[in-house]
DNA sequence: AATGAATGAGGGTTCATTCAT
DNA sequence: CATGAATGAACCCTCATTCAT
């Protein structure tokens, strides 16, 4: 079939383009330089994207979903509400030290979306995406407070927006270089930070469930 | 002497840049725009700035030395870590709720940094100014630690870089209009987030030095 | 192949540069300008030259090349000196009073040589060039010395030099519109003061090989 | 008086704009430039000059007349035909050697003058004074025929034209550092090809009177 | 579908000239 | 007269997008 082909250029396209935005920026990266590096002609990139706009707004769109995806497959077994939050700390913590790029482009896409602010198709795909994140840290924390496991005061939806505040955060801070160890004991002040606050009491990695 | 003229239209390009560059980022952002904001001719930009970058550069310089002063102007007394923290947390959780302007701009400092990454002023002014901060709560921190109010198991320095990484995300949030409820609700559970994190029982507010 | 096409419109561009360029200087001469007179869009003119400078620095390799092989081909066949000197005296003199274009862009071309002094490819050339040249003058000097045609005393490669210089400042002066008699009369003293100068005896015209 | 100041203020524009204009020719030169050069605020320029034109055409005249001054007191004497031809190319020649100051800012009179073709003061003054030059060599030329010193058939106007151009020509050359060799050697050949042009016999030098 | 030349609006910056002080 | 900030027209060059082949 060529919807074969027609894919496999779709993905050279939004490669070539993640790893250009990612370096140079969106604004400095120009359709030509995204035609060269994914081997292709300039005019072509408009077969299969309306404009740059657009190639720039369905990289985000494939990004987010793998992101859910991996997380989705990472928590399905059953586990404590502490463990499934520090796994979910490893994920991000070791894909952003080992794969920058996304975290670079990540910071694209937010300064993108916070002109168009609550317009245009990226700041809504952003929006419903964050809001996702948000229900699914929320429901573990919901799950960690029916056993008991959480402390009692603590609210849900809350604290699953200040972890994601705080991932948000430390991406920002490994994307611009501040604070910059990247190692296994800061991996472990923020676990018990996290679960402090949660008022879940730190246990040796990997022995809780 | 005319320093007091030259000073005041200074001024009213930082402002209108502040303003624009906030609204539509630096690269959707004209020096015409910027000039008939401020009143002035495009040409008389260059009078007062050598580029468009070095605008947006000694933009940024003014905001962060700003911040850094009302902080230490706030926390000048002698006050428990963790009365530090919160007020700390009071001061820019209003801020960004009551002026989003300085947000934004933040974020377009961020992306614009990001890709000089770790050459040309910005990136120089951003990792110096951070490392202020972490700094300046590190030390907090510490005092904590040395008067027994904070675990003892905690790393200053991480958990500086954890607040301020929680900072900076929530600030994104806001930005970004995520999880955005800008209650009183929210920022008890960020206290209790960030106290519970370092070891240090919540108390009523303004109730504990 | 569309190298022809392609041709066709450096072709188009050069002349409507060449034009401009003569008629009002390089400073004085837009992008826009040759663009329209060359039929085609301002942006177009980058496909085909890097740059203003670049257009310019092409326009007079063009000129200069041309000029080579005219003469070179003028000059191909066996005949005595002094005639091979008044065969370029003839090709110069007529070549400026009947196309004063070409002589307007060459004394930009000077001028801006000047500038760059011994840097830029536009300087380079100019001194290849008019090393080039002097060396084919030199030459022919050389070979009436060794027929005895030329007074012995005579340096080939100083006379080789004065003949040039002399060629460029009539050009010089036919440029600017001084001692403007242009005709056989003032050919005929000009032959008659360079072979005086090398000590050959004027002959009729066309008779002396 | 105050005259005197102005003139010295005048002259010290003149003199800043001479060096300017001279090494980075008419257009690359700012009034700034001439401004902080001559010691003199920006706007007080325009107390002496109506323009950068009015000043570029001024120092023509400055420079133009200078020249002539002195070559008319150099001759005032009386001498051989030959005599003086040989001095007017020692004066040039070493003029242009020692001070290429002048030189290069000729050309850029020579370069404007071309696009002002036949209007403007600078054209119309440049073809005055080089009247003039070809008045006053003319003259010589014609005293030497007058003597019987001079070939019969020589005609006073076109070989002064001759003379002039191989002057301007040689200058030419001199700001290009084309032909470079500036010594003894090729100001006797210079003389040997002048001399021989008019059918004049070199002599040994400065026993021809 | 693919190509890549053509397009032309738009942007940052310069600089001669003016003018209020 | 002196000053130097203000002005704004003008210019080179870029680049997303179109379209003829």
């Amino acid at each position: 079939m060529d919807t074969e082909l027609v894919e496999s250029r779709r993905k050279a396209i939004l490669d070539a383009a993640m790893a250009l935005f990612d370096r140079q920026g969106y604004a400095l990266t120009t359709i030509d330089e995204v035609a060269a590096a994914a081997g292709i002609s300039k005019g072509s990139i408009y077969n299969y994207f309306e404009s740059k706009q657009d190639l720039f707004t369905q990289l985000f769109n494939q990004a987010i979903l793998q992101d859910e995806a991996d997380v989705d497959a990472l928590l399905a077994g059953p586990r404590s509400a502490g463990r499934k939050l520090c796994m979910m700390l490893d994920y991000w913590y070791r894909g952003v030290a080992t794969d920058l790029k996304i975290g670079r482009l990540t910071l694209e896409f937010w300064a993108t979306a916070a002109r168009d602010t609550r317009s245009g198709a990226l700041a809504e795909n952003l929006h419903a995406a964050y809001g996702r994140w948000i229900g699914r840290i929320g429901r573990i924390i919901q799950e960690g407070l029916d056993k008991g496991e959480v402390d009692r005061t603590v609210i849900p939806d809350d604290h699953a927006t200040l972890f994601l505040g705080l991932i948000h955060g430390l991406m920002l801070h490994a994307i611009l270089g501040i604070g910059s160890r990247v190692d296994e004991r800061f991996l472990a002040s923020m676990k018990q930070s996290v679960l402090g606050g949660l008022g879940i009491r730190p246990v040796p990695d990997g022995r809780q469930e």
